[in-house]
DNA sequence: GTCATGACAAAGA
DNA sequence: TTCTTTGCCATGA
């Protein structure tokens, strides 16, 4: 029975899964597109989930991504948001530094779903 | 059904 | 070290 379906995801969509991972990340903390990639299972899904956030904005309740950068630190999607500034008001706002569209002590603020939720 | 794009990541030169 | 190339997954035309 299984040759009819090809449900790849049996679950919600790929999509619904990253807004999921997204709205756990606590307050002042960031993590990565492939940090959340490698949680569902696909590290290499890494553009995916930014696709997914494209369309975050439409999504109900609210999914903070302004708190998932690249593996860098940079706020790769600022330019996504209402405005190009939004995304590092945010941040600041949450007490995350930001110094030219890159996030200071990343480190020190990165979440790992995979490790946290794992926990 | 094939081609091209994208809020990424890892490897090679 | 930085720049370039390749791979992956999902979407849209």
């Amino acid at each position: 029975m299984n040759s009819a379906s090809h449900n790849k995801a049996d679950n919600p969509s790929f999509f619904e899964l990253v807004y999921q991972v997204v709205r756990l990340i606590p307050k002042g903390r960031v993590t990565t597109y492939g940090a959340i990639a490698a949680y569902l299972g696909s590290k290499q899904s890494s553009r995916a989930v930014g696709y997914a956030l494209n369309g975050a904005h439409f999504i109900k309740p609210k999914v903070p991504a302004q708190r998932v950068v690249n593996r860098n630190g940079m706020l790769s999607g600022k330019a996504h948001f209402e405005t190009p500034t939004r995304m590092q008001e945010l941040l600041e706002k949450e007490g995350v530094i930001v110094k030219d569209e890159t996030i200071q002590n990343f480190s020190k603020h990165f979440w790992d779903p995979a490790k946290e939720l794992s926990l």
